[in-house]
RNA sequence: GGAAGUUUAGCUCAGCUGGGAGAGCAUCUGCCCUACAAGCAGAGGGUCAUAGGUUCGAGCCCUAUAACUUCCACCA
């Protein structure tokens, strides 16, 4: 029913109260209906640590826009909510939170620890949730999900348990990235090289023979408690001899051979290198090929370890580098140091530098869940928006590694390994259920003591939420999932990691379209950090300008993929619009008899009518291709030009005179005036839903929106009806003419108070005499004349427009060289627009080869040039 | 070392498959015209990074160069 707005707008006054509306009456919630065909998104679940940033509210807005549209549209969309445990992150938390209590995880011990944990996500999971509400989302809450919660778990289980019966995931002796300080490795993705001013230590190896010694280079010293060999190029005749021969190693009692293999770079440092398997990857690998022993000499707190480390156990390795790099010096071993910069890996959760360790964990074999992963992207049937982005996936899936995925944390899903204690036996058994006692030899069963990595259950989320492995109402009708909404910085982590999980266990693609967004950045281009204390709270932003104008910032003039930059005017300019369209609102109602229940077009419209129609007309259809093909930014650029330009600053004003008339034409204004408005809110809801439901609702709704909320509304139909090329054309023609007055009339200085004479000359009179009421209201016209042929006594301003020569009496004599010099200017322009087409026109290569429709028109622009040069140089002729 | 992106008005950025360069802010001028000064009407301002090429036609396609940004790999 129709009801007041408010005299200014304040988003404060509705957003909530809307909100809860729509929650309340369930509009949110996926009904499956089978008439209806399925859109869905499940929204890339944010961390139970985290609190909304401005990297959701982006997420969130693409998100809310897309599914809005194709609600209204008639799909039945459903968008998916949820939270993800963030194993590591989340424990890091916890841990540190219990530091304050003087407490580690170890006085709680598993138990006591995971109830902590569980008693944190029920405190902060739900905070963000709060949050999200604030910005509009319209995500189907009563289908929230949590990565750890009972069905996710299943999904994440059976998928372990698929895997390793399928032969892709192995437990073995590899090396990984450990962090010392989280206790836990870590994929390689998780780490994060970076560039570091080190030293290259050069050290002599004295041979065991006593022939003399060789010198190796080295960026980390301490590791040579853990070597196991040197290695040269096999091709190198420097070391040709020495191969085969054992060296002394220093700082302790070893001798160790050495080997030649073909990794060795000769070019680099002294073509020698020191071989620790246990602490290098490429190490690992070369002692594979040479079967050399491995010789762990760090705890997992990256202290030395007792037994390998001599004097130095127990020292941390920075600690044990000094003391030992000390020793070799005054054993005279330190050939010499040099300065070296190179990159060292980095936990990108803590920041601690990752010691490389040979470790017993899970990994998931990648090469084959690979493949069909790039062949689903490169065949186009999973496409990435913009596509730019699949070429670093290709590279990233084509040079895939095998994925780490135990994790030596607790806040997560337990591996469902168990072994056997007794060693003779050692079997390993993988289940679901529970096992204490060896099937094979009676042993005692123990479970593996790793979680999985919070990525494993990330990577099921598609279907897991959708109830997969059951074969749900919910998963058979919204699965694959329509489109996938996030950032640039996690396509290695999770859209990857989605993609090839769900060919390999769904049997299809999780989604067809994945749509890419950059980053928000600060003003002066920087990443939003804690650290730097360069964050902007979208809470705050919506306090102070409302969720739309937030909204409406993060989506106007951004490209998909690109980063943008925050800045406050933005926000401000959004909210500077959102008061334009409550005050044009405000206007209309006004003006309305109360008697009004909806707009109904009537048969007979006048031109201006048919003109903002046609316009309108146009608009759906921009709009729908715009939003259809993922071009946010210009489908809302281009409602709010509308808004703004046509149905503001035009067409109300031409109205204004009819509405004050009142009676039939005011009647018919009213009609269309709500008509549009109508339109243009769905059109705009998507993207601000707050102000256009709260419009809308003290709107007189009839038709199709004879509805309760602006929501759930059919979305504008472009139709035949609407489009009148041939009055959009016509009336544009009195566009021009107003322009072309008002420009001239503030170039003079003439004050819009004072009404000027215009005469008219045209061949279309009728038009321009329908006119008159726009000339006199927007361009201040007091005497108006329209004629076909006009007296030109040389004592007047001469304007001329494609369709009119426009004579503004001066009734003093005016400057004739000034007026002859700014026609001079006019014709000038002219010229050259006449020479620029028809030079066009005039080349054979373009008549042959442009399309025909292209060419037809550069011959109507060069026509009108010419009618308009044609008028120039008459009244030039005149004024002479 | 490999790859991608960016370079367009003073600033922030749009510009879809090639068809005479756009918006907002800022600047300047004039306006409180009973929806809106969070506004209205106008104006100025760009060799679309550089150099070649393809084309009837290039901001857009191709090649090279420069600057900035990001991702990947990581030689001890």
């Amino acid at each position: 029913m129709k009801k007041e707005l408010a005299k200014t707008y304040s988003p404060k006054e509705f957003e909530d109260r809307i909100y809860h509306e729509w929650e309340e009456k369930k509009y949110f919630r996926a009904e499956i209906d089978q008439k209806k065909k399925p859109y869905t998104i499940v929204m890339p679940p944010p961390n139970i640590t985290g609190q909304l940033h401005m990297g959701h509210a982006l997420d969130c807005t693409l998100q809310d826009i897309l599914i809005r549209f194709k609600r209204m549209q008639g799909y039945c969309a459903l968008w998916l909510p949820g939270t993800d445990h963030a194993a590591l992150a989340t424990e890091a938390k916890i841990v540190s939170a219990m530091k304050e209590e003087g407490l580690t995880k170890y006085d709680l011990g598993r138990d006591g620890f995971m109830e902590r944990a569980w008693a944190w996500n029920d405190k902060y999971g739900g905070r963000i949730k709060e949050q999200q509400r604030r910005m509009g989302t319209s995500c189907d809450w009563s289908r929230d999900r949590f990565t750890m919660d009972e069905g996710c778990s299943r999904a994440v289980q059976k998928v372990f348990i698929d895997l390793y019966e399928k032969g892709l995931i192995y437990r073995g002796e590899r090396i990984i990235n450990w962090c010392p300080n989280c206790k836990t490795s870590i994929s390689d993705i998780e780490t994060e090289y970076e560039e570091q001013d080190g030293f290259f230590w050069h050290i002599n190896y004295p041979l065991s023979d006593g022939s003399g010694a060789v010198e190796i280079a080295t960026t980390r010293p301490e590791t040579l408690l853990g070597d196991t060999a040197i290695a040269v190029h096999p091709d190198d005749e420097r070391y040709k001899n020495i191969i085969g021969k054992n060296v002394k190693l220093p700082l302790t009692d070893r001798e160790i051979p050495v080997i030649a293999d073909e990794y060795v770079d000769m070019e680099f440092g002294t073509g020698v290198v020191k071989i620790t398997p246990a602490h290098d990857p490429n190490d690992f690998e070369v002692g594979r090929r040479h079967d050399l022993p491995i010789i762990h000499m760090m705890n997992d707190d990256a202290t030395i370890k007792e037994g390998v480390g001599g004097k130095y156990a127990g020292m941390d390795r920075y600690e044990a580098r000094k003391a030992m790099v000390a020793d070799l010096e005054e054993q005279g071993l330190l050939v010499k140091v040099e300065p070296h910069r190179h990159n060292v890996g980095t936990c990108q959760r803590c920041g601690t530098t990752v010691e490389p360790t040979a470790s017993l964990q899970w990994f998931v074999r990648m090469k084959e869940l690979a493949k069909p992963a790039i062949d689903v992207v490169k065949s186009g049937e999973l496409r990435f928006i913009p596509q730019r982005f699949e070429n670093s996936y290709f590279v990233w899936m084509e040079n895939i590694r095998d994925w780490c995925i135990s994790r030596q944390i607790w806040w997560g899903h337990r591996i469902p390994a168990y072994y056997c204690q007794n060693k003779e036996c050692g079997h390993t058994e993988i289940t679901l259920d529970g096992i204490d006692k060896c099937p094979k030899c009676g042993g005692k069963m123990v479970q593996d003591e790793d979680t999985l990595d919070t990525w494993f259950s990330s990577a099921l989320w598609p279907f897991s939420t959708l109830g997969w492995p059951d074969k749900t109402e919910d998963f058979e009708y919204f699965y694959p999932t329509s489109a996938l909404v996030t950032g640039y910085d996690i396509i290695t982590f999770w859209v990857s990691r989605m993609i090839f999980s769900g060919l390999e266990h769904t049997g299809k693609k999780p989604f067809s379209d994945v749509l890419i967004h950059g980053l928000v950045r600060d003003e002066q281009g920087r990443k939003m950090s804690k650290s730097l204390g360069n964050g902007v709270d979208p809470l705050d932003i919506i306090d102070r300008f409302g969720a739309d104008a937030l909204r409406l910032t993060l989506v106007t003039g951004n490209a998909p993929g690109n980063d943008m930059r925050w800045t406050e005017t933005k926000v401000t300019n959004s909210r500077n619009f959102a008061n334009k369209l409550w005050n044009a609102s405000r206007y209309i109602l006004m003006n309305l008899p109360e008697e009004m229940t909806g707009a109904v077009l009537p048969d007979d419209l006048p031109i201006e009518d048919k003109w903002v129609l046609s316009l309108y007309n146009g608009l759906i259809k921009t709009v729908t291709s715009n939003l259809e093909s993922y071009e946010l930014g210009i489908a809302v650029q281009n409602i709010c030009d509308f808004i703004r330009d046509i149905y503001c600053d035009w067409y109300i004003e031409l109205t204004k005179p009819r509405i004050a008339q009142g009676g039939e034409t005011a009647r018919a204004a009213q009609n269309v005036l709500v008509y549009i408005m109508q339109g243009m809110l769905k059109l705009l809801h998507p993207f601000m839903p707050f102000i256009t439901e709260e419009i809308w609702q003290s709107m007189p709704i009839s038709g199709d929106g004879n509805r309760e909320s602006i929501m759930i509304s059919d979305w504008p139909q472009a139709s035949d009806e609407l489009d009148f090329p041939a009055e959009q054309d016509s009336f544009g023609k009195i566009v021009d003419a107003i322009g072309a007055i008002r420009a001239q009339r503030s170039e003079l200085n003439v004050p819009p108070s004072r009404k000027i004479s215009l005469v008219a000359e045209t061949s279309y009179t009728e038009l321009f005499k329908s006119a008159e009421p726009f000339f006199e209201k927007l361009a201040g016209i007091g005497e108006f004349t329209v004629t076909a042929k006009a007296e030109d006594n040389g004592d007047s301003i001469t304007l001329v427009t494609d369709a009119a020569r426009l004579f503004i009496p001066t009734g003093e004599l005016i400057d004739k060289q000034r007026e002859l010099a700014r026609l001079e200017k006019e014709r000038a322009a002219a010229e050259k627009d006449i020479s620029f087409l028809s030079g066009k026109l005039n080349n054979p290569g373009f008549l042959a080869k442009a399309p025909a429709a292209q060419i037809e028109n550069e011959r109507n622009k060069l026509a009108k040039a010419q009618e308009k040069m044609e008028k120039i140089l008459i009244s030039i002729e005149k004024l002479k």
